[in-house]
DNA sequence: GGCGTGGGGAAATGCC
DNA sequence: TGGCATTTCCCCACGC
């Protein structure tokens, strides 16, 4: 088992779920043959989880992470483990759990989940910096709705999440001041002290595991399997 | 006039 | 139960 180096508490609580997870799942004779990678990501308040299988095993019903954890949709590659990895990133946005609320953690506002979008190369064609310096950010008008809808899928909300919708709960943090509309198309800036704050946050995230998953080169052949035990996962 | 975007009121929702 | 942070719906304004 391989793990990074800089775990907080609440990695280690949630690798201690995982693991209690991938145990019970052991336990079903339908999980026997199979491998299970844990994929761990820790954003500042929370933390992700995805379970690998081959392509090949047959269909497996989500896993409940907890009484009241929505379900966990499994993570298949779209290609053979055996062959190339396509060039296109994987989407979390489409994984990512709803936040636990449980052990009073936060939860995850709208300018958080924007700037860790932001900080995130796979996210680039749906938001981008205009002034990373000034904290100046915009909305790309072709993907923004798929922005949008990854934040309610984030979110967990019953009906799909709109720009026009997220763009309404921006607008309220002009109320606040924690992002103000910048006289420009799609154009949004975050209050310097929010920016300074978020920007103090280390990401050592879904952003970067993502980042690394997306750029990597894979050669023929490439056992993708390995190159999660290779890094920032743990193999049971 | 249609469309995209911006703005805001107000009620509903879910969580702490 | 109240407060907070959205979410949702709706309507309107403006520029292209």
């Amino acid at each position: 088992m391989i793990m990074g180096t800089s775990l907080d508490s609440d990695i280690n609580q949630h690798f201690q779920d995982a693991i209690d997870v991938i145990q019970q799942h052991s336990n079903n004779s339908y999980y026997d043959s199979g491998k299970y990678y844990i994929c761990f990501t820790s954003l500042q308040y929370q933390i992700s989880c995805c379970l690998v299988t081959h392509q090949s095993d047959a269909p497996v019903p989500p896993y409940d992470w907890n009484d009241t954890q929505p379900s966990w949709p499994q993570v298949t590659p779209d290609v053979s483990l055996s062959h190339s990895v396509q060039n296109e990133s994987p989407r979390f946005c489409s994984i990512l759990p709803p936040q636990r609320n449980n052990k009073g953690r936060k939860k995850l506002r709208l300018y958080e989940y924007l700037h860790e979008a932001l900080n995130d190369p796979s996210m680039g064609d749906s938001i981008q910096w205009t002034d990373s310096g000034s904290g100046t950010f915009h909305f790309v008008s072709k993907n923004k709705e798929k922005l949008a809808e990854c934040w309610g899928q984030r979110k967990g909300n019953r009906k799909t999440m709109t720009y026009q919708k997220m763009a309404r709960a921006l607008r309220n943090y002009s109320r606040t001041g924690e992002i103000t509309k910048v006289r420009r198309k799609l154009t949004y800036q975050f209050n310097p002290d929010i920016l300074h704050r978020l920007g103090s946050q280390n990401y050592s995230t879904a952003a970067d595991w993502h980042s690394w998953y997306g750029h990597y080169q894979l050669p023929e052949d490439y056992d993708l399997a390995s190159s999660f035990t290779s890094h920032t996962s743990a193999k049971l």
